[in-house]
Order: C-alpha cells, then sequence, then structure tokens
DNA sequence: TCAGTAATAGTAATCATTACTATTTATGAG
DNA sequence: CTCATAAATAGTAATGATTACTATTACTGA
C-alpha cells in the first residue's frame, strides 16, 4: 500500500457527501478538476477503500455498487420507483454474537429497506 | 399476463431449491429437458415473478441477482468467501411502520448478514 | 375455429465492471 | 540527494450480466 493523490481524491469524494454514490458518479465529480483521472483508477479505489473499511458498499438492486462515506453502522432506505438511497439512522437489532452457530461466524450486517419516497408518494 | 408453459417451470425451478439460484443457473437446471428454452425468457420471468411476489430477489454484492423461492419474511447470510448463501430464519425486528416518517414509506425489509461460512472458517 | 395479442426464441446491443500493459510516481536504501 | 524497485495510474480492450429487438409461436376469449 502506498499514498497516491488520486486515491485521496477519491475518498475525498465519497466522504464529503451525503449521497450514496457510484463509481460513475464520483468519476463524473473529479473528472473536470482532474482530466488524466481513470474511471479504472476510481473502480479501484473505491473496492480498495472498502475492503480497508473506510467507505461502505451498499448493494440496493438497481445494478450498480453505490458507496457510503459514513462507516457508522446503520441502515438505508430505496425509493423503489425513484431509486433514491435515504440514510437511516437505525442501529441493527441483533447481536451479531447471537447469529454464530456452527455453520457460519457472521461479521457485518446490512439492512435495507424499500418503498416509495415522499416526492413519488405525491 | 397469460399462462405459459416456460413461467411455470421457470418458478418451480426456484421453488423446488434451497438454493438461491441466479438466472443463469435456472437456465442450466431447465435447459437440458427443455433446449429451446431462451436465457432471456428465464430473465424476463424472473423479473416478473418478483414483481408479483413469487419469488423474491436477493442482491448480495456479487453481482448477479439471486432469487429465493421461500416467500417468508427471513434474513439471509453471505460468506465472503466462497459466496454462498444461507438461509437465516428471524423475522425482520423493526415493524415497517415504525419507519414511515414524512420522508417515505416503507415496504419491505432486507437484511444481509455477511462473514465465513463453517467450511471457509477451517 | 379463429383473430388478437401476450410470450417466446434467438440474437444483437448495452452497461457496469474488470483486465491488461506501457508509463508514471511514491518511497526506502545508500 | 539519487536512484532502483515496485506499486499505482491512464487509457483502452475485454468480460459478463442483463436488456432490447424482431420475427414467430401459442394462449385465450368470442
Amino acid at each position: 500500500m502506498r499514498y497516491s493523490h488520486q486515491r485521496e481524491l477519491v475518498l475525498e469524494a465519497v466522504k464529503s457527501v451525503k449521497t450514496h454514490p457510484t463509481a460513475d458518479m464520483v468519476y463524473d465529480s473529479l473528472h473536470a478538476d482532474n482530466p488524466h483521472l481513470s474511471l479504472g483508477t476510481v473502480y479501484r479505489n473505491l473496492a480498495f477503500l472498502a475492503m480497508q473499511g473506510d467507505i461502505t458498499p451498499i448493494y440496493t438492486g438497481d445494478n450498480k455498487v453505490h458507496y457510503d462515506g459514513d462507516t457508522e453502522p446503520h441502515c438505508h432506505f430505496v425509493c423503489k420507483k425513484c431509486s433514491k438511497i435515504i440514510d437511516v439512522f437505525i442501529t441493527p437489532q441483533i447481536p451479531l454474537e447471537v447469529l454464530d452457530k456452527e455453520e457460519f461466524k457472521v461479521d457485518d450486517e446490512k439492512t435495507i429497506f424499500y418503498g416509495k419516497c415522499k416526492a413519488c408518494l405525491a
């Protein structure tokens, strides 16, 4: 592991927003000021940062990986109509150790709620 | 909506197994006995059946949509190493109405636990 | 029996992501 | 400070899951 300016940029791009951007969105947000930044570099660093635990991947079912810069355990709401993701600051209800049985050992938990957002209900 | 033999086959293929197959796996399991079945038909019917609520899609982060023939509310465990999916029969802990606020209305909840399965721990 | 139209088969296209390779650049030793 | 080493990048090509397209097939209600 070695410092790189690009990795710093990618980390900051995810940490600085309250949205939950995909690789493509991160690339777009950085490309204007960093014309030589490569999309592959964004993908590689997002995966790397997620592996390190600096950011959290979210799999909503829209066939794109979103990332959350807030690594505190919390849930997400996804609007089935407009696909917007909203943070839901509820801590997981089940202590992970309770789940450990002979079959597996749990490290992490992800909960997503699905429904319609205010705008799409109207 | 109209009856089709292929839809019946796809539904039965998902309902009859305890695994959580992808479109590709369903196609493979049916193709031998149904050589003219098309992969596109499998995709279309899986999406259709999921929309109807006959099967449940699972988004684990492995970049493929898995389907569960058991539509009773329950959670899943995913092994980070071998990607195996195991049913976890815990009912959601948070009544969905509790979550409804001005911002959104919740219809559904999905929880996935991540860790290592017995085989991969050894 | 038959018209109308939903569904399919087979194939081409799309889109997110990963792989590849020559080049660049961080970094630790001398 | 200089330089060698290897990690990281840029740019592009390839992959793989999924969707779109179109001619044909086959439910279903009259």
